[in-house]
DNA sequence: TGAATGATTTACT
DNA sequence: GTAAATCATTCAA
């Protein structure tokens, strides 16, 4: 028995042009694909949170704040929201809604399903770690996202999300953000729970 | 110009 | 369990 070919065709931009809540929920198990002049990497997306600007005092975009940084959330859905933080990781964020709003998803965590040779040799790990795509900076390092993916349209051929199987969701609070009081405590993080690869809970 | 800090990971006690 | 690594971005002055 073969495996069967993956079908790696880019979601349109109406997937992204929903309200962020629901496109965070539909990422779960979607597949993220970024073609790296290694190889191709592809990993099923198991972890998600949603950011709602201005209004979240968790999102960069909170007021309205509008910089060189936060611009391209501000822009149409379907764009990949790139950003750097603790002097060392990046972070994948998805721009979601519409021009004017500035919501995204920020993928979490991911489940290796393609390309694990070069994952592992960015990570520096063996191919069956977890510990090679189960957190936000993880991944990014996994797929070779950096700062250079800023801006990039998610409906292109470089780097975007594909179908992938339907799973159970579950919701919990998001991490890592604390610092914004009760929006903290939202339920907008969406994980797959059966997923070896979802990133541990804060200590 | 300068200081503070963060949507994290890793190593160490 | 706690702390260090490390720098772009932001805000105050």
């Amino acid at each position: 028995m073969k495996k069967p070919v993956l079908d790696l065709t880019p979601l349109p931009r109406a997937f992204y042009a929903r309200p962020v809540l629901t496109v965070a929920r539909a990422c779960v198990g979607k597949l993220l694909v970024h073609y790296t002049a290694e190889g191709v990497i592809v990993g099923r997306i198991v972890e998600t949170e949603a950011y709602r600007g201005p209004e979240d005092r968790a999102a960069h975009s909170f007021g309205g704040r509008r910089t060189a940084r936060t611009e391209v959330m501000f822009g149409p859905a379907g764009h990949a929201y790139v950003f750097f933080v603790y002097g060392m990781h990046y972070q994948f964020n998805i721009v979601t809604t519409g021009a004017g709003h500035p919501h995204a998803v920020l993928v979490r965590a991911v489940e290796p399903v393609a390309g694990l040779e070069h994952m592992a040799k960015r990570r520096k790990l063996p191919e069956t770690s977890r510990e090679l795509t189960s957190g936000p900076g993880k991944l990014c390092q996994a797929f070779g996202i950096d700062k250079r993916a800023y801006g990039l349209d998610l409906c292109g051929r470089e780097l975007y999300l594909a179908h992938g199987a339907r799973t159970k969701t579950q919701t919990s609070a998001r991490i890592g953000v604390q610092y914004a009081a009760d929006w903290a405590e939202k339920p907008w993080r969406f994980f797959d729970p059966k997923s070896p690869y979802v990133s541990r809970a804060r200590p």
